[in-house]
DNA sequence: ATGGTCGGAACCCGA
């Protein structure tokens, strides 16, 4: 048995519909968790979607953020806010629960806030934003289940994971603190799977559309898939699909991939 | 190099 698992930014689901029909056809994801859909649920384009082997898991928002599941097992409960959430107008949250060979899972599927300029208003907001959902997860943390978080996080954990560490270390998703808050979540108890299964491999899931960042190597490993340490043992591969950056009219995203056996 | 390029919306905002 295999459980796969992919976390995508997308930036617009309705421009990246037939990438992702693409990229199932390949991969043939289980779970597939995805951020900035940039439209609300009624106009989610499942018209080309629905004849896939999901169930369709949707917090819309018109224009700016928006979540999805695409889930292969139904949920047994499915939330779209977490407690104290600051920013709670915005789409940006959605968790499922479900049953397989593993047991108990739940899928928490986040799209972080960018934060805007250091020091700024949007840039406090994600700090709290940050503070809160920390606070949420320690508490689903005691429970007898696997616990998945697939995000856009829009931090970059550790100076392997940006193009230039010392250029950066000022910019927003790269500064202490920022950084600091992403060691405090994964200190609950929580494991990044692309850093378990590649410790030395200096890899990015996010390019600017500008400058030729991508052509330039010039990115950040802001996409992550976290898993509780009871996941560990059963993680086989995690992995960047780098090629989905390649295609015409891409995402400023690439997907990540956790497959478990 | 403080620019550059996308997407969705309205001709600007957020990333």
């Amino acid at each position: 048995m295999k459980f796969k698992i992919v976390t995508w930014n997308v930036n617009s689901i309705k421009t990246r519909v037939d990438q992702l029909i693409g990229f199932i056809k390949v991969h043939n994801p289980d779970i597939i968790c995805l951020q900035e859909l940039k439209c609300e649920e009624k106009s989610f384009p499942l018209d080309f979607l629905s004849h896939l082997p999901y169930n369709f898991y949707i917090h819309g928002q018109k224009t700016y953020n928006g979540v999805a599941i695409l889930s292969k097992f139904p949920a047994d409960e499915i939330k779209v806010d977490f407690l104290n959430n600051p920013l709670p107008d915005q789409a940006r949250f959605i968790e499922i629960c479900f049953s397989n060979f593993l047991g108990l899972c739940r899928i928490v599927c986040l799209y972080a806030p960018n934060g805007g300029e250091v020091g700024g208003d949007k840039f406090r907001t994600k700090l709290e934003f940050y503070d809160q959902f920390i606070s949420y997860v320690s508490s689903l943390i005691s429970y007898d289940e696997k616990l998945f978080i697939c995000s856009d996080f829009n931090i970059a954990p550790f100076d392997i994971d940006v193009h230039n560490p010392e250029m950066l270390k000022a910019d927003t998703c790269f500064t202490y603190t920022e950084k600091a808050k992403m060691r405090t979540l994964l200190n609950l108890g929580l494991v990044d799977n692309f850093r378990i299964t590649h410790q030395a491999k200096k890899e990015f899931s996010w390019w600017d559309y500008r400058a030729g960042a991508f052509e330039q190597n010039k990115g950040m490993r802001i996409d992550s898939i976290i898993s509780t340490t009871n996941s560990i043992r059963f993680l086989e591969d995690c992995f960047i699909d780098y090629k989905m950056r390649t295609l015409e009219k891409p995402s400023d995203h690439a997907p990540v991939v956790a497959i478990y056996a």
